[in-house]
DNA sequence: TATGAATGAGACTTCATTCAT
DNA sequence: CATGAATGAAGTCTCATTCAT
């Protein structure tokens, strides 16, 4: 609103309201970039997908993209971490309801986060496959996400010990990595249904037994 | 019973004994180049692993890994292949003893099974996940193993229904593709012991329903 | 006239003034490349020429000839094509004089035409020769200068019927392949002045037959 | 005709007619091997064939390939000498003919044998143009072909000057190297009969000039 | 002596990253 | 700050040549 001053003049205003349509500009471009890179990488790849590609796919220059992310390494890094957020933001929803919820209800809602992630799934097996940032990002995307569902299982059932639910969110989190990969099969739909059925059993054995 | 070739790919000379050393040494080359492949793929994934290192690891020069493999995905092909083998032989091994096995028992066959199986597992995943030769040898092994895993759930429970023993095949499948990844984890062995309950409880569960 | 761009293929910026100089120096370096590249694989033939030396010899990286010739037969079509567009030229520029030149001077002028282009046609020998795009770009090639040369001895003498044109510049376009080799031979000038003679005897002789 | 105990109980009768077949065998192997060479070299390039391909072709060993020619370039040079021979002993018969013949059959005996030569001469030009052996091979051939060029027309025409001589030679070799490309055009028998023209009138002209 | 498996230098090509404009 | 041409390290693959059998 107050500038379209984009090439010259523009170094007034230091901080205040001049920069914000600057910052929410960037905000746009990063999110074009990590969407791209999501795309490119479950696509094609760690390896054989190109920052050159992924640029073009969000129609940013290669020189931009490098300003956002300075490495190929940070550009997955990216992507990862924004996988950690909203899957992060997913199970708290489902933790916040969980007391509440039937034990089908609550496998329900963990499969339809995990199918709404799908596309992400993708993206995020090939980067954790690929020997990329190997032990910093990975210890950390498998630290939130495996602690987000312990949450939510604590929450589920509060009187399973810490010991379950740390073992049992574990595995939780394993069967539920199939879930991607058994949508992409011939009969989806009755896998789904079947896994639903595996979950649910293993979920309501463990909270009896613990 | 005169040999002591200890690697592995191991029916002895069928030949006409003139030149079965020459023979012996190229099976070992190869059973060596492939154990060096399924070691790198596994640890660099398939874009990241080169050739140079795969030879390097297995003392041969690059020259003699491209006779015996004229390509990276030849040799991608020759670890799945082999793979496929080993496995196919080990689930009918199990299909062989399944009809007198308990629900336990089956389960602890094929964890065994897929824990003695665990490197090259890795480098399965890896190598169905890259890009490569997608859809002959993919197909391929995916329908080996399947219905391998198949015909040891007929063995097992004679009575399924066919369509029941397909998708539970395929379940298992899936479930049981999470074991290296738990062994990774660091409760291996609680988390081991837990996902032999959980198939234990499927297998019961799908049999008892069909 | 305000321009020093020495090289070639100096058809001066049409453009829109704007960015000018980026492709004023693409088109230098492509033209630097071509240059190098003629010169190596006229000295060393297609195969043995590397794109290393080629790239070194126009002071170029490698991984920019392979931004301007995605591949070195893409280069040595690149080659191709640049000889054809200047032997085109001039022997358009021949035709158009050739009503009023005696054969004597229609002779000196393919010679003359020849020896100009004595570096380029030697490349072009090794390029011809090499089974490089053999089909598409050599047919073009040989249609191109053929028919040029068709155009010229037409041109010279109108009466000459179609089918003895067809003949007779086939004819003449391989003794003038000759010219280069016998330009490095030991008594050159001996030689070329004899190829006058053998060029103008043919000429007059086929003129006066037709 | 004496034995035919190739394999065995052949070393006795150390050097007289004992190791004569021995030699005769080695002689079919290099005409094999040289054969072979002419070939592959033909149609190939010099640079893309293959020492393998060339041993392939002849039904030799590698190994045994490299016992007669050390390299690949020393195979080039026994591929040229051979022509060198064939085409000296070809011209010294045109030559002890040549008081006799009119200019036509002259020009007829020599276009006669160059066609005869025409596989080893599309061979000939390939190891010519890459620059193999370029110094000592090449000059040596053009001294060979040339001076029995010369000798054929100091025989033709006794009275014509040396330096006449020298220059005249080298033209009529220049003109007939065209010839093997002329007869892969389309209209081949017509270039040839052109050709015929073109040389019987450039021979009657320099002897009578002369 | 014959054989052909083994060797490794070096070629073509790609692509992450930089920096002049 | 944006742009995208330029850079060069590194990967896959070939093939002349050697040498153990």
């Amino acid at each position: 609103m107050s500038s379209q001053k984009s090439t010259a003049a523009a170094d007034a205003a230091p901080d205040g309201a001049g920069r914000a349509p600057k910052r929410a500009r960037g905000r746009q471009r990063v999110a074009a970039l990590l969407d791209a890179a999501t795309l490119v990488f479950a696509e094609k790849g760690y390896d054989a997908a190109t920052m050159t590609e992924i640029a073009a796919r969000s129609s940013t220059a290669i020189g931009s993209l490098y300003r956002f992310f300075p490495s190929k390494e940070a550009l997955a890094e990216g992507v990862l971490r924004r996988y950690g957020e909203r899957a992060g933001a997913g199970l708290d929803a489902i933790a916040a309801r969980a007391p509440d919820l039937t034990a089908g209800d609550l496998v329900d809602a963990l499969l339809d986060l995990m199918m709404a992630l799908k596309s992400e799934r993708t993206a995020l097996k090939v980067l954790m496959d690929a020997r990329v940032d190997c032990d910093n990002r990975r210890q950390y995307l498998r630290g939130v996400v495996q602690g987000r569902i312990a949450g939510v299982l604590s929450a589920y059932a509060p009187a399973l010990p810490a010991d379950r639910v740390a073992v049992v969110s574990v595995m939780l989190l394993h069967l539920m990595k199939a879930v991607p990969e058994l949508a992409e099969e011939g009969a989806a739909a009755a896998l789904i249904a079947e896994m639903r059925l595996v979950l649910r059993a293993y979920l309501t054995a463990a909270v009896a037994d613990g």
